[in-house]
DNA sequence: AACCCGGGGTA
DNA sequence: TACCCAGGGTT
């Protein structure tokens, strides 16, 4: 943190903000009187880590409307946020954001530095910045993807993520002003969203051009530079999708840690870039599907192969009944799973 | 420091 | 296809 900022950048970066803030259903517009909920300010932390504006909207509305405090949602059952959270994706994240809500509801509320935000469950040196400045109005400077492009080109900064990250943190601290430090911050997420983009940034209109190093120097649409990730290996697996006269679906609670941990999922063989064995769950007429179901994780594509079948009642294992069966409710590769099998099975199920 | 962890939009 | 997105946790 420090007390003087370079006045001439943050100036015009806040009168732009003012004139031009983007409508976000978490955001205090700028020059209301209105004092930010530090408990919307963090639900939309954390669910924009790595996700977009766009795909977040509807979740917020859902959460704050079925949980309006952290009390409420403190006392939610895992299994109802789980359920309310897939589609969202990293999972991790609701699992951390229940066990935060129950830590500050048990404190009586967030704290509001961010040495102790940070120490809560899923908030990191991004979250904690932002919630401290948004929310309890501190001078703290954010750093995150938008950021981290404006300043490498403010500077023109050619040195390579992640190497460049503590250089990209002090330009950015040396933009942050003692005033409105959570305006500030979110002028520039703003900035780097909508004009200073990672590909044809809108430098024509951008209302710190006369200050970027990375105009002048006709280097703005390549930075920041990156090193290149490899490619994504192709994982092949197989998925069971077994049915009860009575609609009731074989399923399994995915364990806690790992990919997609704590969702539910069907039950199948291990993602491997070896080609599976075919081992079900349980002895039945298991029929396969001619489609497979193609899925990217974060660093892997997925081939899944379907098996369907008709169970007897008397079979083992964890059944979801069709009452309490919602496709919205799996994560995403699980419910196009559960869409071709079951257009397989020419079952007409409203989902 | 390296690795793991979703999903959707975009060029 | 590859990149991007208001990153954090684990080892």
């Amino acid at each position: 943190m420090r007390d003087e900022c370079d006045t001439r950048i943050s100036d015009a970066l806040m009168a732009w903000y003012d004139r031009h803030a983007r409508v976000l259903p978490w955001r205090v517009p700028p020059g209301s009187n209105q004092t930010p909920d530090p408990y919307r300010i963090w639900l939309s932390e954390v669910m924009l880590q790595q996700t977009t504006v766009a795909a977040v909207q509807a979740y917020f509305h859902r959460f704050t409307a079925r949980w309006p405090t952290v009390q409420d949602l403190a006392a939610a059952q895992d299994d109802e946020v789980m359920a309310e959270w897939a589609g969202l994706g990293y999972y991790a994240r609701a699992r951390n954001l229940l066990k935060c809500a129950r830590e500050v509801s048990r404190m009586g509320g967030f704290p509001r530095t961010r040495e102790a935000l940070q120490t809560l469950p899923g908030i990191g040196p991004y979250t904690s910045a932002a919630i401290a400045a948004i929310a309890f109005d501190q001078q703290e400077t954010v750093l995150d993807g938008n950021v981290e492009r404006v300043m490498a080109r403010l500077f023109d900064e050619h040195t390579p993520l992640p190497q460049a990250k503590p250089i990209l943190t002090g330009y950015a601290a040396s933009l942050t002003p003692p005033h409105r430090p959570g305006d500030h911050a979110q002028a520039v997420m703003d900035l780097g969203a909508t004009i200073c983009t990672p590909r044809n940034p809108a430098c024509g209109i951008c209302p710190v051009m006369a200050k970027c190093a990375a105009r002048l120097a006709g280097t703005a649409p390549s930075l920041p530079r990156k090193t290149r990730k490899p490619a994504k290996p192709v994982r092949m697996g197989i998925a069971y999708l077994g049915r009860r006269a009575d609609g009731a679906w074989l399923m399994e609670r995915r364990p806690l840690h790992g990919l997609l941990g704590g969702m539910l999922g069907w039950p199948g063989s291990e993602w491997a870039e070896m080609a599976p064995t075919d081992t079900p769950p349980v002895t039945a007429q298991w029929r396969a599907v001619p489609e497979e179901v193609r899925h990217t994780f974060t660093h892997f594509h997925l081939r899944l192969s379907l098996r369907v079948a008709e169970l007897p009642m008397s079979a083992d294992g964890m059944f979801i009944a069709a009452h309490e069966f919602r496709p919205a409710a799996l994560p995403t590769v699980m419910r196009k799973a559960h869409a071709l099998a079951a257009a397989h099975l020419n079952i007409s199920e409203v989902s």
